[in-house]
DNA sequence: CAACCCACCTGACTGC
DNA sequence: TGCAGTCAGGTGGGTT
């Protein structure tokens, strides 16, 4: 699924087609996905214009106009698709498709979510209430913001004696870095994913900070990375795959050294790094 | 509190 | 061809 730059990619996307419209039906196929999804709240969000769309860590948030405004929250968990149609007027819905699970349709637009493993969210909550809500409240700071710095990644990981990849994947410390992007940063920092937080020093914080704004800003500048699922709102894929330098490549040479790259396992998810690049 | 494991769910792919 | 096993971009909850 999504991580920080598909989901930016796919904000960009959304807000261009829907931001200033008047959102006319919701339509629902099943009441929950990962969480219970609020039908009715979801449906009343009927007839109000959106305003805004947000990204906050993996979530887009979509504002809705009102006396009191509402936010719809959209998480795609693993495997969420979210499409953008172009419905002229006097034109029928397309079809729903397998795991198609709710529509929303905009005046001249209809905003489709697909998701075959439902791992996937939608909630709404008034937007004087966002800040608190419970996905929300606890998570650390945007990897693209001036919070987070090589001081902050310095002071969190003292003592820490998990891996710098589980670290950078711990949301709670810094949201958005996935299994992919977590490993191409470790890469660019020139950190072994398996190595202990709490072992770096503030150069390494340096290096590891910077390659994780880094590998994420290009990937955003590339639309994402389209290996399986992702596709963007208009079905576009994103094309930072092939500048990936490790994820998916074991044994394949490094483009640095031309040593084999090597998948370890973690947690039951796949880590990938040069070990010779990487020390 | 930190670290670790598991679950949630479906589909794609591999090897026998 | 069939089937079992493995893996997949997330993340919250339970246990140690």
């Amino acid at each position: 699924m999504p991580e920080l730059p598909e989901v930016e990619t796919l904000r960009r996307g959304v807000e261009i087609h829907i931001t200033g419209r008047q959102l006319h039906k919701v339509e629902l196929r099943r009441k929950d996905l990962r969480w219970p999804i609020p039908v009715t709240r979801v449906r009343k969000l009927a007839s109000r214009r959106c305003r805004l769309i947000e990204r906050r860590a993996k979530y887009l948030l979509l504002h809705f106009d009102g006396v009191i405004p509402e936010v719809a929250m959209i998480h795609l968990g693993m495997s969420g698709r979210l499409f953008i149609d172009l419905t002229p007027r006097g034109e029928t819905s397309p079809d729903w498709i397998e795991h198609e699970h709710w529509r929303m349709h905009f005046e001249g637009r209809l905003m489709r979510f697909i998701d075959a493993r439902r791992f996937g969210m939608l909630d709404v909550t008034r937007e004087s209430k966002l800040q608190v809500h419970p996905r929300l409240s606890e998570l650390g700071p945007e990897p693209l913001g001036s919070d987070f710095d090589a001081d902050y990644l310095f002071r969190v990981s003292r003592r820490r004696k998990i891996s710098i990849k589980t670290l950078i994947m711990n949301a709670k410390l810094v949201v958005g870095v996935g299994n992919i992007y977590a490993s191409e940063a470790c890469f660019r920092a020139g950190l072994r994913p398996r190595r202990a937080a709490g072992s770096m020093n503030r150069k390494h914080c340096v290096a590891l900070v910077d390659s994780i704004r880094e590998v994420l800003s290009e990937a955003i500048e590339s639309g994402g990375t389209t290996i399986r699922d992702y596709h963007g709102v208009s079905q576009e894929a994103g094309y930072f795959a092939r500048k990936l330098r490790v994820y998916g490549r074991e044994g394949e040479a490094c483009g640095s050294c031309a040593s084999r790259i090597r998948r370890v396992v973690e947690a039951g998810r796949s880590s990938f790094y040069c070990p010779s690049c990487q020390g």
